[in-house]
DNA sequence: GGGTTTGTTCATTTGAGATTGAACACTTTA
DNA sequence: TAAAGTGTTCAATCTCAAATGAACAAACCC
């Protein structure tokens, strides 16, 4: 951990009137937070400011990113439900548009980030709690057990506290 | 985003027995998703199996890690709250063990890493409020406003919500 | 058929940030 | 006073996930 890092670099997008810099930058700040890559907020940022749905070929065009990380990108986006996809009548291009309703998605964000660990973490937890109770010293097996119960506990709160996480936070 | 990536490398720990192993790959995996680096959940996860309190040479030897890496990890954790500083009478070295109060940990966390982020942005919110209104186009300007006012409300909400967070955590 | 548009895949490259290690400061011991 | 012990700092290095871009596939058009 850099000791208190301040502001990340802004990048420059050319294309993009100052309102659609800084939200794309406020974005940019918010998925690193969440651990998801740059480009993410990026696109999620520039959909989110745009009136008008855009087709992957706006996004590389106004972003300056190359096409694989716009597709990759938005794939994440639609699995993680933060992205809509819409037809436009005599147009074969997919368009997009964010979706706005927080509850949907920090669901996707617990859904495809948050749980998966939570539930490999504790199917860990049961294979330690075999593997503490092999310890010959009986000090510190019952140390060890302890402890991996408490992990197994900590576990327990996270997977409890999400559903009402989602519920405090819907609509 | 690499589309759901499975479990990350383990790294052997030769002078570490299988339940300080395991439970250091719990941690590591844990500070991962926290997007804090593996060093700190090596650290914090031998604290926290290590039935008595340990010195820096300790967790580098043990380890195999830098002096400097244990240096800025301690200094980390210790901001964190989630290590505690230990003088054993007789030495002159520093000792630590892990604090293991969910509470705690939890709002360490919650004050060092997330509420600077809502902080700076609400910040930015306040801003673009006004940068929003010098656009010319009406129906763009209403549209741009109802965004930013949007983005200011999810970050209120995040601000709300993380008491809560605390207080369902505590003990 | 051949050409164009649209999007995906994935081997390679790049860059941010984590880690190292040597220099340094301070304290204690001899 | 020197020598050893303990810990910090920070420029240089390394690492690995993100980004690139070229090759590919599929759909459409003429």
């Amino acid at each position: 951990m850099p000791p208190l890092r301040e502001e990340d670099e802004i990048r420059d997008f050319p294309s993009l009137g100052p309102i659609e810099t800084q939200v794309i930058q406020v974005f940019v700040d918010g998925v690193k937070v969440l651990g998801l890559p740059r480009s993410i907020g990026e696109i999620y940022g520039l959909l989110f400011i745009s009136p008008e749905p855009l087709a992957l070929d706006d996004l590389v065009n106004r972003l300056g990113i190359s096409k694989g990380s716009a597709s990759q990108g938005l794939r994440a986006l639609k699995t993680l439900g933060a992205v809509r996809e819409i037809e436009i009548e005599g147009s074969r291009r997919s368009y997009y548009e964010a979706s706005t309703e927080l509850k949907r998605l920090v669901g996707g964000f617990i859904r495809e980030q948050v749980r998966p660990h939570l539930e490999s973490g504790q199917a860990k937890v049961g294979n330690l709690l075999q593997v503490a109770a092999t310890e010959e010293d009986p000090a510190r097996r019952e140390f060890y057990d302890a402890r991996v119960k408490q992990l197994g506990y900590w576990i327990g709160r996270g997977r409890f506290v999400l559903p009402l996480l989602q519920k405090v936070l819907g609509q």
